[in-house]
Order: structure tokens, then sequence, then C-alpha cells
DNA sequence: CTCTCACCTTAGACATAATCTAATCTTCGA
DNA sequence: TCGAAGATTAGATTATGTCTAAGGTGAGAG
């Protein structure tokens, strides 16, 4: 991804860009199969140790907060992250966990009356079930379990 | 609630009706704030010390798995679990993760395209922002940072 | 230019959430 | 009645995430 372009949107966001901090974002935006921190920390420093594991979770807690990143909640398990640019629904999988992008579309949002004063940020849609590779075959085999 | 029927919800899905489990189950009936595993294992066990708490996480996901409890997720934080009757969505605030109900309504499935040989078993809502007590006053003290 | 202070990073300790283990208990049903 | 599957238990273990205290860095005031 372009350098500028990641360079552009932390400081837009008042994040100074520093080493650790630009190879998360880089690695989230070149990579779409929502990590965990755990594997954001791994993979940013395969090649060069060079981000702690308490950077890691505050460089990702940062780009959270300033709405650069978005956390998808899986119940127990790790939180998974996503810089991807245009909006998506999420799909889980209730096998293996697996977290995959759906096709954007407009919800219905709320009645104003059940919301009373709580004011809205944001309104997401996960759908759950079995991905492709959890989903049992057509018709060869469906034995399993 | 009523014993038989908790008696008989269990047994359909193929679980004994055990003391512990039963005590899960009609604690969720009764307790409509999203309490944590932990809360959970705690309330049941405030009388006379009962159930251990690595029976109380199995007998959570064990409802689970069979339907009877909805697990919701608010990343980072404990998982929260729901057996409330009725389909409804959930709103989670941001500041103090609060869990709250929110009226059901129907929601747009995505298109059968976008979702290839998945297979959706729920599609749940989740809205974000600030509850009420969170939520800025009208017009009185707004300043808070 | 240089100095300073807010911002950032770090290792490792700590906290919390959840699962696993291995032994024991319970109960369904042949 | 009795065996096996199902359930429970205390405690250890793993997984995930935060905190602490110390030191590094650089943007910008002067
Ligand atoms: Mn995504
Ligand atoms: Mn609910
Ligand atoms: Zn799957
Ligand atoms: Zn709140």
């Amino acid at each position: 991804m372009d350098v500028q372009e990641i360079r552009q949107k932390l400081e837009d966001s008042g994040l100074r860009c520093t080493t650790q901090r630009y190879a998360v974002m880089s690695f989230l935006m070149d990579h779409h199969e929502h990590p965990t921190a755990a594997e954001i920390y791994e993979a940013v420093n395969r090649v060069d140790p060079r981000s702690s594991r308490a950077t890691t979770y505050n460089n990702l807690n940062d780009l959270v907060e300033a709405g650069l990143v978005r956390q998808v909640a899986s119940e127990g398990r790790a939180a998974r992250y996503d810089a991807r640019g245009e909006q998506h629904h999420h799909f889980i999988c209730d096998r293996c966990g697996n977290v995959e992008d759906l096709d954007w579309y407009e919800l219905p949002q709320p009645a104003l009356a059940s919301l009373g004063r709580r004011v809205v940020r944001d309104t997401e849609l996960i759908v759950r079930g079995l991905c492709t590779q959890c989903a049992p075959r057509r018709r060869s085999q469906a034995q399993n379990s």
C-alpha cells in the first residue's frame, strides 16, 4: 500500500506515524482475513523483531479509537481486526470461528422511540452459520458426526 | 419461572436436568441484564455453594449449543448470556459496556449470491453508541472533555 | 539550532476469562 | 442390578489483554 496514504491517515487522526504503528496499519490494510492481535504481533515481528506485545495492543487500540480500524467481536475468542475501507457486513462461522466479509447493504435503523436518549454511533450486522469449509457437502459425504 | 417448563426445555434438547444446569437456566430466565459467566457462577452459589466454576462454564456452553441461551460478544470483555425468549436486538454501550435489549424488527437478509454455499443460522443486529447513563445530558452539563 | 515535554515503546508482571485434567459421582436404561 | 455415558469437581493451565516503571524519540517553541 501507499506509504504516504497511511502516513496521512495516521496524522489526520492525530497519531504519530511511528515504525510500529505504521507496521500494524500497513499489515491490516494488506490482510483482510481479520487477524487477531496475536497474529498481527507475530506477523509484524516475523522479519525483524520490531514491536513489543504491549505496543501492538496499544496501537491497535489507538487505531480503533481513531476509527481507522474496526474490531470484530467473536465471543470468547480473541478480538479480530479489520482495516478494510469499504463498508461491509460479517459472517462468523459457528464451527471454525472464521470471520468473512459480506457485501454491504443498507440496514433499517431502530425506531427513535425505542432508543430513548441513547446515542447511536454505528449499527453492525453479524450473520452466523457455517462457512463454505464447514457446511456439509451437498450430496456426497454428509455423514459427519 | 415454572420448574416443569425449564425441565422440559432441557430434556427436549437432550440435556439432563441436573441441579447445576437447572440453576443456570433458571437464573438466566429470571435475569435479563445479560450477566457474565462469573456473575452467574456467583449468583447461583450465593445461597448454598452448589456448582463449580468449570460446571458453570460447561453448562453455559451446553445451553448455548442447544440454542436455549444466547451469547453476546462484547470485544475484549467477558461474554454475556441471555435466555430471553422473544427475539430482540442489542445495544452495547461504548463507554460502560452495558448490553441492553432493543425491540425486534425484521432485517433484510444477505443476497443468496453473496452467501455462496454458506449456511445461515441467524442474523444479529448490534447497535453501538452511548447508553442512557453515558450519553451527555441534553442541555445542562455537557462539559465533559 | 537545541532543548524540552508530550508521545511512544518496552519487558515483564499482572489481571481476567475460559478451558483442561483426572478423579469421582450420578443416573439412564439394558 | 450394573455398566457406561453423562455430569461434577478442584485446581492447574492456557489465552487474552492491561498495567507499570523505565527509557527513547522527535515536533516545535524559543
Ligand atoms: Mn471485514
Ligand atoms: Mn438481550
Ligand atoms: Zn467454518
Ligand atoms: Zn453506558
